[in-house]
DNA sequence: TCGGTTCATGAATCCAGCT
DNA sequence: AAGCTGGATTCATGAACCG
């Protein structure tokens, strides 16, 4: 049975949310049965990767490798394992915002089944994400390649939805102002990130890396947002998610992995306003008309506006907008239809002259936009 | 229907067989009914992608993408793309050998169906390998991140099957001595070894470069062994297996693909012996029992041996095996013994004393294999 | 001939918001 | 709900072209 333990809230609603960052105890299916309908914006999901370990793997020096031989991970067959994805893939579905994405990370063993069944279910999938790893371990038998990455499945809840969550800006500056790609590079989780138990051995075999997580909530999540996380282990999620000014849900069945959350995440101090605004490109910047820079004298009525090399020239009208040569239409049909393109960024295409020099009247709007309309003649 | 053409052999047998270093015409199960049960040591399958591009995409300067959009890479469901990589995969694994692999390369539009399938049909999964491409076409609408990468799944035929070639030394000297990991770099196949046709286009819309192919064969196949390649297009397998002195089988459908790559592999030089030797470790290396050091004189019977440490010694008996406080077996159940380990590599374990240090007997195992046992004293 | 610039192109499930 | 419109959006490579 499922149980809400509520943690110290970051959000402050006029209906608080009971499950509102906390750890919901209980099987992953049956404790998403306390969340509503179409309630969280992002889940990531770290699902028993169905490891089908032979027997014990030793080092060439002879030391055990302290393998993920936990009960949680045990299934009686691909079968098995299939129903219980589907299981909490549709549990997830549910409670997902049909604007929201689900990430789901597993490796060879697992991702590929877990992957079909996304289709299966009418995940769309939008990237496969590697995460490579700096420090993997070895292969200790030569009998096959280091294994040195898993696999990160991103998907929107539906085929055609278009409102999901990406911080592109963001993404590309942080990557030194090229895209980001679809295999990122970090090192396991060790050293002083890896909760130990008072005995020094590792709190949960499969802890993953703050870092994966903080970029995986950056890049497909707003502050404010909730993100859920159904196999919640040691929360990694929930403490990045703190950090990052995101609202938590975890659902973890094992008390002891719990307590090691609950204490963990109560430590995390969340960013400022200030440390987490981040990139954004013009897209978020307010729409301005044409129309405006007319009516603000930027651009005259009657002036003539070229492309770049001058090939094209087209007059400003006074309602906003453009005619060349018995065409006419708005900044960007014009510049289309004049190259006999589909479509043109009339605010890139179109330059006007001063003192003898073409600029793109992009500039003029930016003018407007830093509030200097009035000062131009 | 199939039919087999024949190309310049590289193989002369005294059974010939008439499909090998040929390309066979036809749809790829059909074709692959010439073969024999268990006649193939490596398969490599570049399956259509089941893309499902929506509309056409442009480019930021509004020009077009050439999208994959040919009449073989279109499905009516993930239903009939399911059975129709069931029955290439069956057809495969009928030709495999029990001690062949077999790769499959894909996108996350396809990889997941082809590698849950892959299990359901007992193939047994060695990695998931990801090319990572140094030059990856862009995201042009900054929707979600660059797709950078695409996947190769290798497998054994059968879950337990231990035959397969893995050339671990030749790969792990051929990454600055340390072993190969599961993410590979390569460029994607472009200019002088894209092949185009009279009109300057590419031939085929998805040519693999033959970096890739090289590792692979190199990796998985030895000299002489036989390739399967059931989606040949223009013959990137035939032609780096012939080049490495391997043996191929290709199946396509499009007389236009094949006739490139009949073309394409006849202008193919294979390497020499010497090149192709490839770096092989002591695994490949002739295997020396202890008893031989002891024959040759390296080892005197009576003579004591230590671990690295001195915490243990033994001593040589004329017969090749050690002794040490009442317990006595191979320089391996002896080393594994004293430590109170399963299993122990004698031949790093134990020493010998030459003039005051103590040396891993494995150096004498290398005299005798360089052929210097004669010479020592 | 050399160096700089322009241009074409590659397995791609690629827009958002308003009327 | 479907359609229309504003206008945002690309990296590495090699060949072609130019001065």
């Amino acid at each position: 049975m499922a149980s809400v333990l509520p943690l110290s809230g970051l959000r402050q609603s006029p209906e608080p949310l009971s499950w509102l960052n906390s750890i919901i105890k209980g099987d992953c299916v049956a404790a998403l049965e306390a969340l509503p309908d179409q309630s969280v914006d992002v889940i990531f999901a770290d699902p028993p990767y169905n490891l089908q370990l032979g027997g014990m793997l030793t080092r060439p020096d002879q030391s055990l490798v302290d393998a993920v031989d936990d009960e949680w991970d045990q299934f009686a067959s691909f079968e098995a394992y299939d129903a219980f994805t589907r299981a909490w893939l549709l549990a997830c579905r549910r409670v997902l915002k049909p604007s929201g994405s689900i990430w789901v990370i597993g490796s060879y063993h697992n991702i590929f089944r877990v992957g079909a069944m996304m289709q299966d279910l009418n995940f769309w999938i939008l990237n496969d994400i590697v995460w490579r790893k700096t420090n993997p371990m070895p292969n200790f038998k030569g009998r096959r390649f280091q294994n040195a990455h898993e696999t990160m499945i991103w998907a929107s809840r539906d085929p055609k939805a278009k409102g999901y969550t990406f911080n592109y800006d963001a993404m590309k500056a942080a990557n030194d102002d090229v895209q980001m790609r679809s295999d990122w590079l970090f090192p396991i989780c060790s050293g002083g990130e890896r909760l130990k138990g008072e005995d020094g051995k590792k709190v949960h075999p499969t802890q993953k890396p703050e870092a994966l997580l903080a970029r995986v909530i950056m890049a497909s999540s707003k502050p404010g947002d909730i993100i859920l996380d159904p196999f919640f282990g040691t929360g990694t999620t929930g403490a990045v998610a703190k950090r990052l000014g995101r609202n938590f849900v975890g659902i973890e069945r094992e008390q002891d992995y719990i307590d090691a959350a609950a204490a963990r995440i109560a430590a995390v101090e969340p960013l400022g306003k200030t440390e987490l605004t981040v990139m954004t490109g013009k897209k978020a910047e307010p729409r301005v008309a044409f129309n405006v820079l007319v009516e603000s004298g930027l651009v005259k009525p009657g002036q003539v506006l070229f492309d770049q090399k001058r090939r094209f020239s087209a007059i400003v009208r006074a309602d906003g907008t453009l005619a060349s040569g018995g065409e006419a239409g708005s900044i960007h049909r014009l510049g289309a239809r004049v190259q006999g393109f589909d479509a043109c960024n009339g605010w890139t295409f179109w330059h006007y002259e001063d003192e003898g020099q073409l600029k793109p009247i992009d500039d003029l709007r930016a003018r407007i936009r830093a509030g200097l309309g009035k000062l131009a003649d």
